[in-house]
RNA sequence: GUCCCCAUCGUCUAGCCUGGCCUAGGACGCCGGCCUUUCAAGCCGGCAACACGGGUUCGAAUCCCGUUGGGGACACCA
């Protein structure tokens, strides 16, 4: 049994789609579950249009989701004498022949092909001039098959039949000696070995045009596995329109890589009704079997669902460790640091349910951090006021009786005095959760007194009564 | 236009290959209830789909054909 190579190839043209990391997601998991090598290689040989900065972006999202490589990232501009030299051996061979049609001349007639309801494909006028060395630009075609077909039995989609006459002669080296994408694919997918070439829905069609160039080259052919595109809510090609589609933006956005990868690999394939994958299941459980044929809508409610559900399980130190920069971002940098990384996971534990994002988290989060807690104005008018003083300092008064905090203690210190005024929970609770927090929304009270801890609960019930006092 | 792919709740999907267990299951969202010191979370319940038409068969979501609809590809882009 040979190895299982399989490869992402990605074209530094912007930033990492996330329907580019769900592919790369296939071809790793399918790699690491047959104990096979994962290539990142890049698709640079478009000058125009790939950058160094996206070549960056690839690399850093493909490290945030967890996708490491076991070889490259190879990139196909440090590979051109290859490309040459293959290319030169189907002309020695007679399998490919100089073209010297103008690009202008080429657009006018494809245009004026389809003008007439015709299939827009060169018309071959170059393939039997016999140009052994062309004096002006010219561009190397491949001589396609006419005749047969080529059948692709397709991981996903299952077998699938061309008719070799749709096939037209591509350009595999470009005029300005660059090969294009169908003839470089061949030959690095070739050359790296690669066993499975999986990739997105859209490359099928290139399929019937790359298999007689492996079969010239006299290449194996790899198998081949055809991924079912992402769409927006009304089922176009998802594109900025519908939101974020840069892998990175989510990061931005407080997604946990984690949460991220499990949703993109559910978007597409399932293992029965389970919704939860640990990275290791995903692993032991993929199959190509259980990947849909058909695109899936990208469903951002369901993602923040799953996000929030990592949230709510991943062990709370973790999220606290990935939850610091973002806390710093947010001006919190000195307080943060003036923290034990348990007190702050006992933070995680105590919003965890209430976020459903980690930006979300640092909201939740803030009151705790400092002395003094920024009064909501609304909630402050509200609930802190005058005639709730009175049981606030009675309150505080009691509390301070009691030397040392214990959540069940002084709960139970709150509802006897509670009972003893005459009132409603509701009606006490509130007040001192404003004076607390700031806000009239907030975890259980007693678990914000514990993470406030004694001195600063307080502090903080004193304040308040300080601000109903003089409402 | 030509070629290729696809088709189960609004969405992601199970079931389809190996017809009966499907009066079609789960999840997200939505609606209602419970819990409750607020907001969440949690729990319970509800709404909601086999695109259509023909076959084959005792029996079809499942097999076959057609129609319709959606998507993709037809570059000196990838």
């Amino acid at each position: 049994m040979t190895q299982v190579r399989v490869r992402f190839a990605p074209s530094p043209t912007g930033f990492l789609h996330i329907g580019g990391v769900r592919t790369a997601l296939f071809n790793w998991l399918f790699a690491r579950q047959q104990n096979g090598v994962f290539v990142l290689r890049i698709e640079d040989t478009d000058q125009s249009r790939s950058t160094d900065e996206s070549i960056q972006a690839i690399v850093e999202g493909m490290k945030w989701v967890g996708l490491d490589w076991d070889e490259g990232p190879y990139r196909q501009t440090e590979r051109m004498e290859l490309y040459r030299a293959y290319a030169m051996k189907l002309f020695e061979s007679g399998r490919a022949y100089w073209c010297v049609c103008k690009p202008e001349d080429l657009e006018a007639r494809r245009r004026e092909a389809e003008a007439k309801g015709l299939s827009p494909r060169y018309d071959g006028r170059c393939r039997n001039l016999g140009i052994a060395s062309p004096t002006s630009e010219a561009a190397l075609r491949f001589q396609a098959p006419q005749a047969g077909e080529t059948v692709v039995d397709d991981l996903i989609k299952g077998k699938i039949v061309f008719d070799n006459n749709i096939l037209d002669d591509l350009i595999i080296l470009r005029s300005n000696g660059y090969p294009t994408y169908n003839f470089s694919v061949v030959v690095d997918d070739a050359l790296m070995k690669i066993t499975h070439v999986v990739r997105g829905d859209d490359h099928l069609t290139n399929t019937p045009r790359q298999v007689p160039i492996f079969d010239a080259l006299g290449f194996p052919v790899p198998r081949f596995g055809h991924l079912p595109m992402i769409l927006g809510s009304d089922k176009a090609r998802l594109s900025k329109r519908h939101g974020a589609t840069s892998i990175m933006a989510y990061k931005e956005m407080g997604y946990l890589s984690e949460a991220m990868v499990n949703y993109l690999v559910r978007l597409g394939w399932s293992h029965g009704d389970q919704e939860i994958f640990t990275r290791q299941e995903l692993i032991e459980k993929f199959s190509w079997d259980h990947v849909q044929k058909s695109a899936a809508v990208f469903n951002p409610e369901k993602l923040l669902w799953m996000n929030a559900e990592y949230i709510k399980t991943s062990p709370p130190s973790q999220i606290a460790r990935t939850l610091i920069p973002l806390l710093e971002e947010a001006g919190l940098k000195e307080e943060v640091r003036r923290v034990s990384e348990e007190w702050l996971a006992q933070l995680v534990i105590l919003v965890k349910e209430r976020a459903k994002t980690l930006t979300d988290m640092v909201m939740w989060v803030t009151p705790y951090f400092g002395q003094t807690v920024a009064l909501d104005e609304e909630a402050a008018r509200k609930f802190l006021t005058a005639d709730i003083a009175p049981a606030l300092t009675k309150l505080v008064a009691r509390f301070e009786a009691l030397p040392t905090f214990s959540k069940q203690d002084w709960e139970e210190c709150f509802k006897k005095l509670v009972e003893e005024a005459g009132i409603k929970m509701g009606q006490l609770a509130q007040p001192v959760r404003v004076a607390l927090t700031g806000r009239t929304a907030s975890p259980g009270l007693f678990e914000v007194m514990e993470v406030l801890g004694r001195e600063r609960t307080l502090f903080r019930l004193r304040k308040g009564i300080e601000r109903a006092q003089a409402s």
